[in-house]
DNA sequence: TATATTTGCAAGTGATTACTCACTATTATG
DNA sequence: CATAATAGTGAGTAATCACTTGCAAATATA
């Protein structure tokens, strides 16, 4: 990756978030980035290569996101850090918009990678099986499910309490206090 | 509204549900809906505006869905109700097309109105104050966000089995055996 | 029935779009 | 150092877009 390219995906990266993907022109992308239009298309053949590079950048930040979850052995201490990751994608400015980026892509391209999340899925499962729920895969499944709302109430409405909801939701889970 | 109005708006409904808004032009609309170009423009002034007819539409609609529940007075069955709601959004390929667009018209207007559920919120925050849950209005909160994750997968996630959570949910708040 | 209003059409139009192409500058390799 | 490959430019281009305009048909109103 050379220099220009990385300024590229950083320009799309911002320009996506705020504009849509169809709504943003190469040519704007190009002006923000300081490169010619022309480049775009010789290191992504066309913008839907670009799209491409930065939906898997987020595939791969995202397991990067539960990487030491699912090596985590305590039963309790899993289903905490899962519901913490929620906070760690709004830890600042740029990485809220890069998620908020990547749940938009996903309505706007019609796609859920569901495979992506599936090791997670099983390191839940196994410690709600540990605490002896009744159903730990639908509970494991249900966790994952409210976290994507969790992720919609964040980034559309700008009333919601994240901090609350989480600290709730711990309690809930009978992880704290 | 005539008869060429209705097709117009059944017409873009399907067209922006199959391929957004940004990405669905008024000629294709028009064409699918037997009419000419300009009359879009004669009926709804801009694209934008056919746009606010369909997101209007959707708000009375939502409206209308969860009319009786807030009527409701047995605290279980408005629970019950609201997690059923999930249900009825699918009862048929029409209706699931109209409520995936509106799901889909969130994101890419980064439009979330809190207040059109305050009134279930409202609702269901009384319903477990009865049933003594701790926080009822966080568990009020809490559901409607779990609601939007239901949604998410559903509509996004092929494989995701509706029924199957819809019943464990109703179980975990002990609605049923 | 006369006339005013609304509904509808078809053929534009200027702006914008993704993408190409002919070319130059830079870097890697033998 | 020569030469091949890659990185980069910027002026085009055909297609597409939202929207306009001038006019006709249908409908309402007096």
């Amino acid at each position: 990756m050379t220099e220009k390219q990385e300024k590229i995906i950083t320009a799309a990266l911002d320009l996506f978030a705020k504009e849509g993907f169809r709504n943003t022109p190469t040519s704007k992308i190009a002006k923000q980035a300081g490169v010619s239009e022309g480049l775009i298309f010789r290191h992504f053949t066309n913008k839907d290569g670009l799209l491409e590079a930065i939906v898997n950048e987020g595939g791969e930040r995202f397991k990067m996101l539960y990487a030491d979850i699912v090596l985590e052995n305590d039963a309790k201490k899993i289903i905490l850090k899962t519901i913490h990751m929620a906070k760690s994608i709004t830890a600042n400015k740029e990485d809220m918009s890069f998620w908020k980026l990547q749940y938009k892509l996903k309505w706007e391209l019609d796609i859920y990678d569901a495979k992506k999340i599936e090791p997670l899925e099983r390191s839940l499962s196994m410690a709600f099986e540990e605490l002896k729920f009744r159903d730990p895969k639908m509970e494991a499944k249900l966790l994952l499910t409210l976290l994507d709302g969790l992720a919609t109430r964040l980034f559309l409405d700008a009333d919601f309490d994240l901090e609350e909801a989480i600290d709730y939701l711990a309690k809930k889970y009978n992880l704290i206090k």
